[in-house]
DNA sequence: TAAATTTTCCGAATTGAATCCGAACAAGCG
DNA sequence: CGCTTGTTCGGATTCAATTCGGAAAATTTA
């Protein structure tokens, strides 16, 4: 960001800038959206947009961490109830609770995943990655019986990229060839039948 | 394309623009490379762009369809050979040759499938994705056992999504958190874990 | 072959969006 | 209230995308 803002009429201008680019990118995709029609949806000058951001990139970006914040805040409180359940209902729910979550506001974060996911991948979806690898480890501790599967971390690796790219792929297609219940099942299908086929190749 | 190239030399500068678009593409990225970039790598003038291109993200998208011609072209004829292997083999072989073929060049492709799998989504990203249930078909056809699984449009749909995904994340990833072997071998094992898992379950 | 026609190429001119900037307006503060 | 600092704004500027009309090359016709 180019200059904070100290002020509470300045600090009210900038959050309108980034609810305007929400709604701008909601409405027309973000290549459509002009500096133009974001200071418009605002209620701002376009000159205002530079005072607190250094190019229209900028913005997206700050979209973009406040959407994967979002999600962080939105797991978390979810977690010690997740983590109570059986594996197969933990995923569901999980799964859930995100699409839900995607689908709020007119699909306003589902269209933000799908920019977040090209763009910055590392930057900004990491944080999220890093609170699913917690999510991970503390079911895990919750279940000591599965500690003993082997490659956890590539596992979660996979599950994690994999199916948040199934998820919002599946949401965004206006014609997705499974439903999303078929999906999310599978989902969770293949993390339990994993699971209970490396417990049974550890332990015999 | 806003007009077809009838004289070779039409072709030709087709061509080379295309080509231009990759190196121009693998060098900056879309976001900055810019149509007197493509031109002057191209060796033509700007103006000749629009000749055969309605606006720069024609360009894109025909770079985009050539991508997905190529990946398609590069994994038909490898089908024969991998439905007659054991299903770790076989992704694990698929998985290598698609990494071989993402990073020749440059990574030219990789770069392209960053792009692609955010804006096409379905348009372009298709027919791959009909190439490789074709694959998962005929691998059924060539292991009778595993028809007995359950929900395989929906395992084939997270697979295959979940799997190119994971695998342009990680080579994109300048310091990924696990190796590129075991990512393949991850997903190896969830595939065969699943199937055995399922085949254990429906024939006790 | 030469003229006529079609195709191709080009780069200066146009357009429009992104960005800059300095004047005008508000807020905090002695 | 003067003074300083923070804020807003929209016209001016910059730069890339796109257009356009004429020249050059290829092809066809006579």
């Amino acid at each position: 960001m180019a200059r904070k803002p100290v002020q509470q009429r300045a600090k009210a201008t900038v959050d309108a800038i980034v609810e305007a680019g929400f709604i701008a990118m909601a409405e027309r995709g973000p290549a459509a959206t002009t500096t133009r029609q974001i200071a418009d949806i605002a209620g701002v000058g376009v000159g205002s947009l530079y005072e607190y951001f250094e190019n229209k990139e900028e913005i997206f970006q700050v979209m973009s961490e406040r959407f994967v914040a979002d999600t962080i805040a939105m797991i978390q409180p979810l977690i010690p109830t997740i983590v109570r359940k059986p594996i197969k209902e933990a995923v569901l729910d999980l799964l859930g609770h995100f699409r839900d979550f995607l689908q709020a506001n007119n699909e306003r974060y589902l269209k933000c995943a799908r920019y977040a996911m090209a763009l910055d991948f590392e930057q900004h979806v990491e944080p999220l990655q890093k609170t699913l690898s917690e999510l991970v480890t503390q079911y895990l501790m919750h279940h000591p019986e599965t500690l003993k599967i082997r490659n956890i971390p590539t596992m979660s690796y996979i599950m994690i990229n994999g199916g948040i790219y199934s998820v919002v792929r599946h949401l965004c297609d206006p014609a997705p060839p499974i439903t999303f219940d078929e999906l999310a099942g599978g989902l969770a299908d293949m993390v339990s039948h994993y699971t209970e086929r490396e417990m049974a190749l550890v332990s015999p």
